[in-house]
DNA sequence: GCTTGACCTTGTCGCAGCGTCAGGGTTTCT
DNA sequence: AGAAACCCTGACGCTGCGACAAGGTCAAGC
């Protein structure tokens, strides 16, 4: 036989053949004169055993322990390695499958955030918010939470969300005083009214769990992020919110 | 942020990131004096969507897509595309896994077929052969059969595997008598007789289902693979069941 | 002042399992 | 005789980075 012929036998390439050839799969069977390879039925039952066993998911080269092994003892160790590796990829597979799904149907049922997909409980929060009056503001504040969706490791998320929520309902009035602020000097007037509001919505604990400015990182590049006035009502917010915390310790 | 604070942040590695910036997907941000890059916030938030999206098992000009398509309508487009994929992924790796557990369950109740994995109906009819007598003539005849294996589409094999099971109870005998003729010549007249026990188990229609001879291709390999006097046998044991076929007929 | 260690920079190779040219020869059918 | 269908070797491409190499930079400790 020759290489198409043993290959379509087999049903593999002609170019899997010679790789294997290469790979030292499969021994290279002896030429006809005019340069062909020559394939018998020990090649073909050869292939067939490497297909076999590709086609379980192993390996090339745990292909070729397995062939060198001779006695199925090597075997099986691979083929116990292999299902757990299995059941890994199904497990990852199904949970990317089950996340793409609730997407989807949001998705589709009215419209995705515009951040892209998010975890469940930031959807959540992001729907409760509704529509919102065209905002600069609102639209950095989703951005960052978007964020914070993904910096935030998973246990810590539905906590995070919840005090979220506790704020969402003032989320209008708030964006307003700060979309104010966009072009006010950092002593404006407005920043202290802004402050006290944003403040009020704050948890009290929210400056011990902030780095310390000035320590480099993300809190410095937002606050860098946001216009002088609107930083500074922010900064004084937290403030704000870090002494009442302590006052009530 | 330097790009070990991004990275570190949303949950990649500093090489993911310029590779990132490489392949366009992120810009590349200002540099410092010292020639590091300087990351603001907008990069961290992304480089989250494009951690977000990747998560989901996008690829990476597909995500390119998605940001550029800057409103929803392509990204639909793209999941729905994954979801796909990702049921047609899921659904290789059960049956995988499924072949899998059945071979391990098999392999370690007691043995596995030396051919390495095969179909069930295979390992049933390898089964059923049991324990025969040391012979070079079944050896073959197990690696051929785990050749068709292979070979024959998914629904002859059963068809295929009921023909076998008919001869399964004179497998032994007919070893034997092949067995006795590796060093004999063609005109052996033990030919005769191994010829007749051969066709006494062979299916009526084999004649016309097997490609002519030296049309190439296995048969011919096949033949060329056993010893003169063998080949001669099987040979005339196939024209004979051929004949009584129609015969019938 | 000098070293050490943890960062950063660009650039290159490697990976799995082939697919896909390119640039030639052979065989076979018409 | 020409076209179609094979075969040969050799080389690059693909995905998403990991892992070097061969440097520069910066903060801290001695």
């Amino acid at each position: 036989m020759r290489i198409g012929e043993i290959a379509a036998l087999v049903g593999v390439t002609p170019r899997a053949v010679r790789h294997y050839h290469q790979s030292g799969l499969l021994p290279e069977p002896p030429r006809r004169p005019n340069g062909y390879r020559e394939y018998g039925v020990r090649d073909a039952v050869l292939l067939a055993r490497i297909r076999r066993l590709t086609e379980l998911g192993l390996g090339l080269d745990e292909v070729r322990d397995v062939l060198a092994d001779d006695e199925g003892r090597g075997l099986v160790e691979v083929l116990e390695e292999l299902a757990e590796d299995l059941a890994r990829q199904e497990a990852v597979i199904r949970a990317r499958r089950e996340h793409l799904t609730t997407l989807l149907t949001e998705a589709r049922a009215g419209r995705l955030p515009a951040e892209g997909p998010v975890s469940p409980e930031l959807a959540a929060l992001l729907a409760g918010l509704g529509e919102l009056p065209e905002s600069p503001m609102a639209a950095k504040d989703r951005e960052i939470l978007a964020l914070l969706d993904v910096v935030v490791p998973e246990e810590e998320r539905a906590r995070l969300m919840e005090l979220m929520h506790g704020a969402a309902g003032s989320a209008r009035e708030l964006y307003a005083l700060l979309d104010a602020l966009a072009d006010a000097a950092p002593d404006d007037p407005r920043v202290d009214g802004a402050a006290r509001a944003l403040a009020a919505v704050l948890p009290d604990g929210i400056a011990v769990e902030l780095p310390p400015e000035g320590s480099g990182g993300l809190a410095d590049s937002f606050f860098a992020d946001l216009a002088p006035a609107q930083s500074a009502a922010v900064r004084r917010a937290i403030r704000l919110a870090g002494e009442r915390g302590e006052g009530n310790r």
